[in-house]
DNA sequence: GCGGGCAATACTGTTGACACTTTTTGGTCC
DNA sequence: GGACCAAAAAGTGTCAACAGTATTGCCCGC
């Protein structure tokens, strides 16, 4: 029986990104061992290990003795993250690009054209992660971007206006693709993003003009002006 | 006493990382929890979160119930984290032309022509992340890619002949950062890194069609060929 | 002699208790 | 009334012991 064995760690990890997501521990929230422990009906090491997990994937922040809180995501944590996106996604469609079997760009199409773009969005930069044949890249961007990426929307909704836009692009993005052109798959995957990112910039550019009308139920906004 | 407290987890997972380096611990080697902590003085708790931690940041390899191993970096791995490092050094240059002030660009130009060249290698790339003004860039590069890089580097030595070419491609760099050219400082970054991939590549090649002379002593390679 | 099954071993996963640090609370002095 | 200090409370760091799983070595049947 050596096939897939899940352990407590994985099991609480997984509940606490859910708890995460939901909002029941709000963003800046503080993550408490014992209360987590006795929640999930286990004992204190487990979950430690876990929140040193979800600390490994940049989800909660802590230093020694202090209490460990989820991350605060700011539209700026966001704009970072957009960048780092634009260059690694970039690497990645022009990977898969090259990489991909005639048979897989068929079905990665098919797909694509079944869902009708109504898909989540986020799955067409998945599937083409998972196509790069580079399994760090594929890793960074499923297994610690996308997480963030989708703590943030959870919060605050995708940014309006964008979505209509984001499925044109995409079909653009495919047709280089299919037409074996790395370089213009490329350059259309990072104007894509980059277009994201000047939203997020405009959204910071607002929001700074205007101070937030009210931070969320539960939230701590201390240190984020600072 | 709120200074820059260190925990024991700390200190066990620097020395555990020594280890490897040093190659006290070989690549592919088990990482034995009691064994560590006995002779650490430590219990087996920090142990397990210092593995824990290095496992999160790709240096170490586990599955439940399974013993640790340190991860065995082939030239494919490195492959894969040059492609990375193409697309993400490119656009922590881009940021970092941009955003770079001119006394700091004076400093680096003045640290490295100090250094004359001969510094590490990797310091003009780690000064360029700091400079980024992206933390997520920067720690990608310096807490998780560059790691590796030593990793690997302690083990085989650097890819002959490619480091007179390299010092040359720096001051390339160098000058079309301070001429606040960011779309060339990229593209430089990106040729000079893609060719040391190239370099790589030849290497997988000749190492392929003639199998490795001698495994290294100690090391496990029975599951890499599958 | 050799392969399959079974007991002994070694190692990892988990737990509850104890030690240390931070935070809060209450009281005192100015 | 507010600032400062001390003690209690809360929470994290560490430990040693126990439980469960994979590995190893051995014996038996062929």
């Amino acid at each position: 029986m050596t096939g897939q064995q899940r352990t407590r760690v994985d099991t609480v990890f997984d509940a606490i990104f859910q708890l995460i997501l939901s909002g029941e521990i709000p963003l800046g929230g503080v993550v408490n061992e014992a209360a987590l422990a006795d929640r999930f009906g286990v004992s204190r090491g487990p979950v430690r290990e876990a929140v040193k997990a979800l600390q490994g994937r940049g989800l909660v922040t802590k230093e020694p003795y202090f209490k460990a809180r989820v991350v605060d995501l700011s539209v700026h944590d966001m704009i970072e993250i957009f960048q780092l996106r634009e260059s690694v996604e970039g690497m990645s469609v022009k990977l898969a690009t090259l990489a991909m079997s005639d048979e897989a760009m068929q079905r990665l199409l098919d797909d694509f054209e079944q869902a009708g773009g109504n898909g989540r969005v986020l799955d067409l930069h998945v599937r083409i992660a998972e196509e790069s044949g580079n399994s760090r890249i594929q890793s960074l961007l499923c297994d610690e971007l996308y997480y963030l990426l989708r703590l943030y929307r959870a919060r605050s909704g995708s940014t309006p206006g964008r979505h209509d836009n984001a499925s044109a692009e995409h079909w653009q993005i495919l047709r280089a693709m299919k037409a074996r052109d790395a370089e213009l798959a490329e350059s259309l995957m990072r104007a894509h993003i980059a277009r994201a990112t000047e939203a997020l910039q405009r959204l910071l550019d607002t929001e700074s003009a205007q101070p937030p009308p009210e931070a969320a139920k539960g939230r701590r906004r201390k240190e984020t002006e600072a």
